[in-house]
DNA sequence: GATGAAGACTAAAGCGCATTAGTTCGCGAC
DNA sequence: GTCGCGAACTAATGCGCTTTAGTCTTCATC
């Protein structure tokens, strides 16, 4: 037999029980002015006792917002769940919006396309008050279409490819940003001063800003400590197309005796095809991996990786959004730098 | 200059356009009698230029429920995003739920109780209409909860220890289940087929009714064959636990010739620890991975692993939930067998 | 040609909350 | 002793939708 759910208290409830009117429980509960002390702390108090939880819906409808706050990722199924990334992300967003009791929803889509349709869908069904944006990439529609819709949006990721260049304003959204020039440049540093003059950068999506972002930075970097034989090429951050473009690479006349790879998953994948080569890590290549993780800290040699905290990445994130929403200002901040881990999978060239 | 955000169309914008009543037009997108064909016709091609979606939390409030599901994850935040398993299964979940157009609630918590306590939430504020349930553990509280509370669940994963025990029945809640039994048959025939007769099976969280119920299987499976060197040791999953548990059991007088590891990261740390004493795989040491990832197939060798289909898993999942939604009946239903993918880490012993 | 009934549509209520406009009461001020 | 005023509280309205109860028209029925 179920047993009939139980009802959900509703403020009528905590009315008659307490012997006020619904209005009176309204201010009470809402910390407004129009009740006394006493009948406010009796009215919390059969709150509790209930277990009365204001009905998002009904906030929502009388204007309050829904609570809710959206995340879409775009991307084929088929990449997806590879990387550590955004689960650790997800988890330090949550943290920030749990304070405020706000929550996540969530939803992948195929592409930018769907990602579009599902934002105008939720602001038309008013299921968010605000969106995080993640993967921004060249010419990105969302930035003005969440502005159209009047969507406070958090842009996680830089917008631009160019470090030096403002991106165009966007009064509704926020945008923060790693520090990938830095980080490219500590990593080019730790390579070069190890004697690599060979460095090749297996990057991620090519459409990615970030992408973008970094093998421009790289360029400048080599150029700036007269390195000529450094190159980016372009996956879609999968270990096969990791695999597969460093199997090409190293079948160069002159390979190079460096790698960076712009996620983990494919720095792995590098490390084994590599081994597949005969080539022994780190004395006939070193490896770099972008984004540390367990995977970095398990193959043999341990991964010389780029350390961020990722967790943190997305507290910022959900923490500024929490401030627009809030009616603050826009703002667009970088985060801290990630810091470079050395470990056994880089060495001097041989 | 911020434009006025643009304001969302509502059913009476509809019905003055079209020049009939609200009602009128709640019955046209609704499919329901009251209206003719071609009031229905005019009324959706309006709704259409308008762009109109019904405000989910308008919908909430008069009884229809909030069009979303919920999932919480109960993991301290370090064990986190450390295994593919989730981001694969919550796209398997997306894609059954995105064609009802339903939503998904995403929630991190610390611990059980935070999960118990966020159900009860969501419920009271009738933020979602029915959840799903991952790693279900012994004398989990969750579905009594739920089925006290009348929310639709399905709890994915064996709910009991036992193969053979009926879980107690919980009229509300369907469950989905993978064959644990099965699986670790195949593996531990696959490894006695190979000579094995020293195994040890490096399991998960103790807690959890799918780790019982492995450890129980591989008991079962070992007594069937007659081998009596077969054991399982307990760990949180992670790479350190996974590492160290390899390091004790290989200290043994009698050591084991084959492991068994409950996930990707563990079976690649136990790899590393079993270089680190100099044991070659699979020369010295046969390895078996539960659950296949990128992980596995970067190591060298490559891991034998246990391959599911975790989206198919989560859409499956999401389907039943959905049925649910739909009044249809609780069930308990097996969902498909693993497959043991024999790679590189399991030979014959020496 | 009066009677019913079905069909197309409108009016109104209700979901749970926030909010605005009253209403009542007590108390200090003149 | 009356007036005024603020505090404490209630009544009523609206948010956008669904749904039930009506109203009005038309058309078949005996």
């Amino acid at each position: 037999m179920r047993r009939t759910p139980a009802r959900r208290p509703t403020m009528k409830d905590i009315a008659r029980r307490a012997g006020v009117s619904e209005s009176a429980v309204s201010f009470a509960l809402n910390d407004r002015p129009g009740v006394s002390a006493a009948t406010r702390d009796r009215v919390r108090r059969v709150a509790e006792e209930l277990g009365w939880q204001a009905s998002t819906a009904a906030r929502a409808l009388s204007g309050e917002g829904s609570a809710t706050v959206g995340l879409v990722l775009a991307r084929p199924a088929s990449t997806l769940g590879v990387e550590s990334f955004f689960l650790q992300l997800v988890s330090g967003v949550q943290e920030a919006l749990s304070r405020r009791r706000l929550g996540l929803l969530f939803q992948v889509v195929e592409d930018l396309d769907a990602e579009c349709a599902t934002y105008r869908r939720w602001w038309a069904e008013h299921r968010v008050d605000g969106v995080l944006v993640v993967d921004p990439c060249r010419d990105d529609p969302r930035p003005d279409l969440l502005d159209e819709l009047g969507l406070p949006a958090v842009v996680i990721g830089s917008m631009t490819d160019d470090p030096a260049a403002e991106p165009p304003a966007h009064p509704g959204i926020s945008n923060l940003w790693a520090d990938d020039a830095a980080a490219m440049a500590s990593i080019v540093g730790h390579l070069h001063g190890l004697g690599h003059r060979r460095i090749t950068h297996i990057a991620g999506l090519p459409g990615l800003a970030h992408t973008r972002r970094r093998m421009r930075s790289l360029r400048a970097e080599a150029e700036r400590r007269g390195l000529t034989e450094v190159a980016s090429v372009t996956t879609d951050y999968s270990d096969a197309q990791g695999a597969e473009a460093t199997r090409r690479v190293l079948a160069r006349d002159r390979p190079p005796t460096a790698l960076v790879f712009d996620n983990d998953v494919m720095a792995v994948a590098g490390l084994a095809a590599a081994a597949e080569r005969g080539l022994s890590v780190p004395a006939d290549l070193s490896i770099v991996a972008w984004d540390d993780s367990v995977l970095c800290r398990s193959t043999h040699p341990s991964m010389t990786a780029l350390v961020r905290d990722t967790a943190a990445f997305g507290r910022h994130a959900a923490e500024r959004l929490i401030a627009l929403l809030d009616g603050e200002a826009a703002v667009r901040v970088q985060d801290d730098v990630p810091r470079l881990a050395p470990r056994g999978s880089t060495a001097p060239p041989r």
